[in-house]
DNA sequence: TATAGTTGTCTATGTCAATAGACATTTGGA
DNA sequence: TCCAAATGTCTATTGACATAGACAACTATA
């Protein structure tokens, strides 16, 4: 640490602004200015950071349209939104659960739906065969009015026939499923990985690009290991958390 | 998806050529390019991407800088290097026995260690009094000669006294517990987020700047339920994966 | 031994990122 | 009421990023 200058990178391929703004977004999650519930001065900041001011404004200007700060002339740059969802993973995942207490309004929306041939992956991951049909699932989930992940799921096709519908109509799969007859289901496992987030996804989230993604590879069987469901979830990796206790 | 293109977004704060690096990166990773043990021609990418050949040309720069590809002129460019090596997270989570058959090769370097008095935050983990001792040790872990892991770990230094010396020696915390008389431990909770990369970081895991990190938070304990090491650790993102199996 | 296919190099141009400095505007408190 | 502190706006300059086109150099193979 020369001069008490956190770092920032130059010439990476990652501008400043960005770099700055997801630090400044991940100390708010933090609780670090819980304090004063505003953020540095960007004087300050930009002494901090080793930048010039102006660059500082870019990175504030940016977390200003994803409506976590609102800057305020005269007073300072203020706290709107401060966030970071906590997940547990274990046996008994489920989405809902999960957030618990952490949100008051929940929401699963259906974005599309599918009836479609198993490609290969998907027969192994749901150990059915090739060709066999699946229901393709996209959703998006919501905490609060804000997105906190966007999934695409398969499931065996004819098992679970008006799926789609029970899904619409209660926007949970646990109750989709219990529609359906499934009374319970266990997480068999979940792969976690981080990329950066793009395309449809980014709009659907609501991020600004660039920004970085949890991905989880679930796999849920009922109760006598048959495989249900196979999901593939994307995260906004500064608001959420994953737990795994054991 | 318009005519094919996939996606990369400009004015986003992250260049072209690193969000096309990064993409690429991942499909060596998940063997899209196995068949050839060759990624496509520039020309091919820069279509694809719908971007100019020299923006690909400098992200697969930046893939061979890291030593991901290398390029032949007249014969294309090849891939030299493409793992991705799986964590499983469980009670009994050991990072040796993690990478297991993955690697030939195993290592673990000490970096740097103190003594020094707990945070509140290291002794909420801990449940330890805030200012009792603590060793912490920087450690980086090698598979293959190749960096994977850069964690911090947290023990109660009265328990453990002699441990930065058995870890020096062994290079594996497990041994480094076994020395002090300490047989067994499980895995209490793991968190898991994800970050830019910064800083030392970024030195030490031989990563180009904005490349993404995979962050764990691990408390582990002994039989009866005392914590003995809290562990914040960084994977380089595009090179593991963690699966937890319930 | 041509030739198609591929990477390497060069020049040129426009846009975005970052720095620099000056000054206006608003707020809260002395 | 005045002043310090903070954000808002403007102009100007430099370097990195991205595009565009042309051509050189190398490889494998028909």
């Amino acid at each position: 640490m020369d001069s008490g200058h956190q770092n920032v990178h130059r010439q990476s391929g990652v501008a400043l602004w960005r770099q700055i703004a997801d630090r400044i977004r991940m100390s708010i999650a933090n609780g670090e200015y819980d304090a004063t519930g505003k953020v540095p001065p960007e004087m300050l900041l930009a002494e901090q950071f080793g930048v010039n001011r102006h660059t500082v404004r870019s990175a504030l200007q940016a977390l200003a349209q994803e409506g976590i700060v609102r800057a305020v002339q005269g007073r300072g740059t203020l706290i709107e939104r401060k966030e970071r969802l906590n997940f547990p993973i274990s046996r008994r995942t489920r989405f809902s659960q999960g957030i618990g207490e952490q949100a008051r309004e929940k929401e699963g929306l259906l974005l599309d739906s599918a009836r479609l041939s198993a490609s290969a992956e998907i027969a192994g991951r749901l150990a059915i065969e090739i060709g066999a049909p699946v229901l393709r699932l996209e959703t998006l989930r919501k905490a609060d009015r804000r997105p906190v992940s966007r999934s695409t799921s398969w499931f065996p096709a004819e098992r679970f026939a008006g799926l789609i519908e029970a899904y619409r109509d209660s926007g949970s799969i646990t109750a989709a499923f219990q529609a359906l007859g499934l009374q319970d289901y266990l997480r068999v496992s979940t792969e976690v990985t981080a990329i950066h987030a793009d395309g449809a996804d980014l709009a659907d989230l609501q991020l600004s690009p660039g920004a970085i993604l949890l991905v989880t590879k679930a796999l849920n069987a009922d109760s006598e290991g048959v495989p249900v469901q196979y999901a593939v979830s994307r995260f906004p990796a500064d608001m959420v958390q994953f737990t795994i206790e054991n």
